[in-house]
DNA sequence: GCAGTCCGTAACCGGTTTATAACCGGCCGG
DNA sequence: CCGGCCGGTTATAAACCGGTTACGGACTGC
């Protein structure tokens, strides 16, 4: 998840940054309206946060024309607490407002918030390791740059699961638990045998199985290289 | 476009209410949680504002449960500045928060800007995708230069569903929290004669179906093109 | 109040998916 | 060498899923 930040104070803007990057998030740090811009079409961020005070270009002018080209989650900063500020930068098609001084916490939970709005328009991508890709819409997995697989319910699960842990050894009882939502410790069968349709599915030879192959302590293990 | 407003206080109920019927908005009432979780059901709004602290339910309680079956944007309001009150409402998928005493002025800004982004994501008037196009004015769809052909209610909320995921698939269960507003999860009856009913409308062969197609694990996609 | 539409409910069908059981062979400790 | 354990394989039965047909109640417009 990549956001941009642009703001002309160096100290803020790293405060943020770090905030931000401290969560998880890939930061791209703007010091003017322009670089803002400049930085927004070439990093083509997730979402953008903008400084209104700042030489040059100001955070409306950035923000107006974002709005022109792309629906993604603006938010503004501003270190007057002018109402004024806070109408136009709305009407000008910003997401979220915050006022200087705000805590981090408040700056996180924010950020999260619009994040999880915008997502809900977009919907998830598809997850992937190695040259391994897992697409939830259509529940298939593709290999390299095979044909996409499509997977059944429990086969997609057990994907999920052992492509969560890519390269390591998963413990069948977790997997069990993953993928049934845990039952009777005596259901070994069921997943020796999802494991043999899922091989037969995306193995080429599934007597030698070389994605999923058998962890030598009860488990299986994704292997992506 | 009707709004529901949920505050214990009847005072600020009735400011809230006039600066919005001012504006042109319908607005719904409710002095307390129930009340509004009930007027939400009967009503439909386009928008909800909540008070937090409410006798009974509290406005926590009833984002929560609107969340649970709709996407209709929320603003809470309340009388603590806290910050603790802002991150659990954000948390429970809040879209904005408002902290009393506010002036008229900044709620409408803020309501204005909340109703623009829901227009954004539903947007208005013709609504497009590909080949497909549906028309919420009489509720109809047209496939490419085909003549309109007209919707039912359900048909289209289903259509609007997955026009606005098209091309991806959608998951039954969230057709049928779109469409019907969440019921009893063994409903998937519904959602399969709807679709059935859909197909013999919109497929030139509603056998083979080319545009609303079945995604493997229980769900639905409109591929579009 | 009659015809027509809309929509919820049920039953059935064929295909797929999943659960269960049985069997096979290798490995290992006794 | 034997028996038990483990994972892989094969086989079969049960459950489920989506599509379809059918019916009837609710509502609507004439």
């Amino acid at each position: 998840m990549k956001i941009l930040v642009a703001d002309d104070d160096p100290d803020l803007l790293d405060l943020v940054a770090y905030a931000l990057g401290q969560t998880g998030y890939l930061v791209v740090k703007a010091s003017d309206g322009s670089a803002a811009l400049q930085s927004f079409e070439a990093e083509a961020p997730d979402m953008v946060i903008l400084d209104i005070n700042m030489p040059g270009l100001t955070g409306f002018d950035v923000c107006s024309a974002i709005r022109g080209r792309s629906t993604v989650p603006v938010m503004m900063l501003t270190a007057r607490g002018e109402e004024q500020d806070l109408v136009r930068a709305l009407d000008l098609g910003a997401d979220d407002y915050l006022t200087k001084p705000f805590s981090p916490r408040t700056l996180l939970a924010r950020v999260k918030a619009l994040l999880r709005r915008a997502r809900l328009e977009r919907s998830a991508g598809p997850m992937t390791a190695g040259r391994v890709t897992l697409d939830a819409d259509d529940s298939t997995v593709r290999i390299g740059s095979g044909q996409p697989i499509a997977l059944t319910k429990l086969e997609f699960r057990l994907m999920q699961a052992l492509l969560a842990q890519a390269g390591r050894a998963v413990h069948s009882d977790r997997l069990l638990i993953l993928v049934w939502g845990h039952r009777g410790s005596g259901d070994r069968q069921l997943l020796k045998q999802l494991v043999h349709r899922l091989r037969h599915k995306i193995e080429a030879d599934p007597g030698t199985p070389v994605l999923l192959q058998t962890a030598t302590v009860s488990g299986y293990k994704l292997v992506v290289e």
